[in-house]
DNA sequence: GCCGTTTTCGGCCCGACTGTTTTCAGTCG
């Protein structure tokens, strides 16, 4: 039992009991305490063995009771009966965006709908149309979002597919005869998404290996199984295929089952041309004599290659690249020295105080922290006011501190719709770090959302674009603007872009890290904690930034503290171009 | 169901937007 499925249960029971009309605030508690269990980096069931579940916020006596019921049995008692009284399809139709519960609701209980197809028919055929505050344009609207969901669905966030994977691996390195187990695929590529689970075992003899993987307790049903490879179904809705080689093929099954497929197509016409032939089992001449095949290394050597980061494999350019030595010196976690977007328990939605903060930044070896509260259009968020003393508060807390992390008074301030920001221009200067972020109106017209953004990096403040294209993995697209537009005023300006390393985040996106790269455009990794368990979080804001090509010197928190104040001092804080308040969006 | 320098009861964010109405329910952030 993982945390993913401890949380799907508590979240799925915040589902039900809305569609049953239950207490809003016993179901905000539940989806509070499902997040909380979601993006714990640690197992939950090891919270739960050491008795510090009631620790967690969000999570009191009553929840942490229902947890253990959830671990120890599998079965949660409240859910099998709510899911008695809900048809279980309902809750996909929950996830089309902008279909609430009510809206479920009423077709379920008007017009016998049971789930997701059921839904789209009452669209299509007009019988939801007549029922109350269901119009034309509505309808419409759900059935856009229908499709969206659809072609959403399949893939699943990066971190999930990952933790079932690595738990997976470590039960068969376990097995008797293992040489070595690994995760391939789009997950060893660190794909933001993910379609399937690649698992890769090097053995002399499968067959035991195959054997437990069937036995695995995530593996709810095995869809094909052979001497050396196995496909099944896991509880968590992925399809993984289990693959065991022999140690001497390892490496060229590694290169095969990672990919990409275009990727893989190029290496192998090389090594086509070179009069070899590549498989999964080795590289061996027009002979058939193997020339290599046990480690990855040996299959580019082959080819005469140097080995490519697997995040790079995407046959966007890195076979080229490799082959004229241009290949870049990827970004690493260890090469960042701080954390510019960081909240404390003074944002309504963050859990962690100053102290618990520095304690695990300290454990984690961060230089330094920029504490990033929200500003006052959030709720419960800092006035000009609030933030003067805030800040006041941080600094003084910095210089009664003799030890890492530093802390640096900072803000996340919201972007409003018209792009004026939620804050005074005076309130802001005074600040050590300013991340600017949009956290509503997500649906402004592309137009409206380029100008919004550019108006506010216009304003001479600002120090990084918050979380940039707004998506949520598997919940929210990105919203639309004008990235490229964004990027030349953003270094106009030098504003740097962030990488928000929140796991079901991971926004800047890939492609859109090397655009910035491209444009000129430094980036910051950031964890965007709300809780000091969260700034563990970071390898996966690196993982984005290595698919988009992104070395050591294009992101800003791989600088000393010493150096990034000397940054800020000769950056965008020197020269603003542009006075804020007069000019319309 | 959670939480507490407003602490064991009684709050819990709330305004904007949209499509639907003719004053507002549902959804979202």
């Amino acid at each position: 039992m993982e945390n993913t499925d401890v949380a799907q249960i508590l979240a799925e029971v915040a589902d039900l009991l809305e569609l049953t009309g239950g207490n809003p605030f016993k179901v905000r508690a539940y989806r509070q305490a499902a997040q909380m269990v979601e993006l714990l980096p640690g197992p939950v069931s090891e919270a739960w063995r050491k008795g510090k579940l009631t620790e967690l916020p969000s999570i009191g006596e009553h929840i942490a009771g229902h947890i253990e019921e959830i671990l120890s049995t599998g079965h949660f008692r409240e859910h099998d009966k709510l899911m008695g009284k809900v048809p279980p399809g309902l809750l996909e139709v929950l996830m089309v965006e902008g279909v609430g519960p009510r809206t479920v609701a009423t077709a379920w209980k008007q017009l016998g709908v049971k789930d997701l197809d059921g839904f789209e028919r009452v669209c299509r055929d007009g019988a939801l149309e007549g029922l109350p505050r269901l119009g034309p344009k509505r309808v419409v609207a759900i059935l856009e979002a229908i499709e969206r969901h659809r072609a959403r669905k399949g893939r699943v966030p990066l971190f999930r597919a990952l933790r079932t994977a690595e738990s997976i691996i470590k039960q068969l390195r376990r097995v008797q005869g293992v040489r070595a187990a690994e995760v391939a695929g789009s997950i060893r590529r660190r794909r933001e998404t993910v379609g399937d689970i690649d698992l890769l075992v090097s053995a002399t003899h499968a067959e035991p290996v195959v054997r437990a993987f069937r036995r695995v307790s995530e593996v709810l049903e095995v869809t094909a199984s052979g001497p050396t490879k196995c496909t099944a179904r896991l509880r968590m809705g992925l399809q993984t295929d289990l693959r065991v080689v022999p140690p001497e093929s390892f490496g060229a099954a590694m290169h095969y089952f990672t990919g990409s497929k275009a990727h893989n197509i190029e290496v192998r016409t090389r090594a086509v041309h070179r009069g070899f032939k590549l498989s999964e089992y080795g590289i061996f001449d027009r002979k058939g004599k193997r020339l290599g095949g046990a480690t990855e290394e040996e299959i580019f050597k082959a080819v005469a290659l140097p080995w490519i980061p697997p995040e790079l494999r995407e046959g966007t350019g890195e076979v080229e690249a490799a082959e004229k030595g241009r290949l870049p010196h990827l970004v690493e976690e260890g090469d960042l020295k701080g954390d510019l977007h960081v909240h404390s328990d003074a944002s309504s939605d963050a859990h962690s105080d100053f102290e618990e903060l520095c304690a695990e930044a300290a454990r984690l070896g961060r230089e330094y922290l920029a504490i990033t509260d929200h500003s006052q259009s959030r709720p419960l968020g800092l006035g000009d006011a609030a933030l003067h003393k805030h800040a006041a508060h941080i600094r003084l807390l910095d210089s009664r501190r003799r030890t890492r992390p530093h802390l640096l008074a900072g803000v996340e301030v919201d972007i409003l719709p018209d792009g004026t920001l939620d804050l005074s221009l005076e309130t802001l200067r005074e600040l050590d770090w300013v991340v600017a972020s949009v956290h509503a109106h997500f649906s402004d017209p592309p137009e409206k959302m380029t100008r919004r953004i550019i108006r506010a990096l216009r304003s001479g403040v600002v120090d990084v674009l918050g979380h940039p294209t707004g998506r949520q993995l598997g919940v929210r697209d990105a919203y639309a603007f004008d990235l490229e537009a964004v990027l030349e005023v953003a270094r106009e300006e030098g504003v740097a872009l962030e990488v928000n390393a929140m796991p079901d985040r991971m926004d800047l996106p890939d492609k859109s890290c090397r655009l910035a790269k491209e444009a000129g455009v430094r980036l910051v990794i950031s964890s965007d904690a709300h809780h000091a368990s969260h700034l563990g979080n970071l390898r996966y804001g690196v993982w984005m930034a290595r698919r988009g090509w992104i070395e050591p010197g294009d992101v800003l928190n791989t600088l000393a503290l010493s150096e990034l104040r000397r940054y800020l001092q000769r950056g965008r804080r020197a020269a603003s171009t542009y006075e804020h308040e007069g000019i319309s969006p």
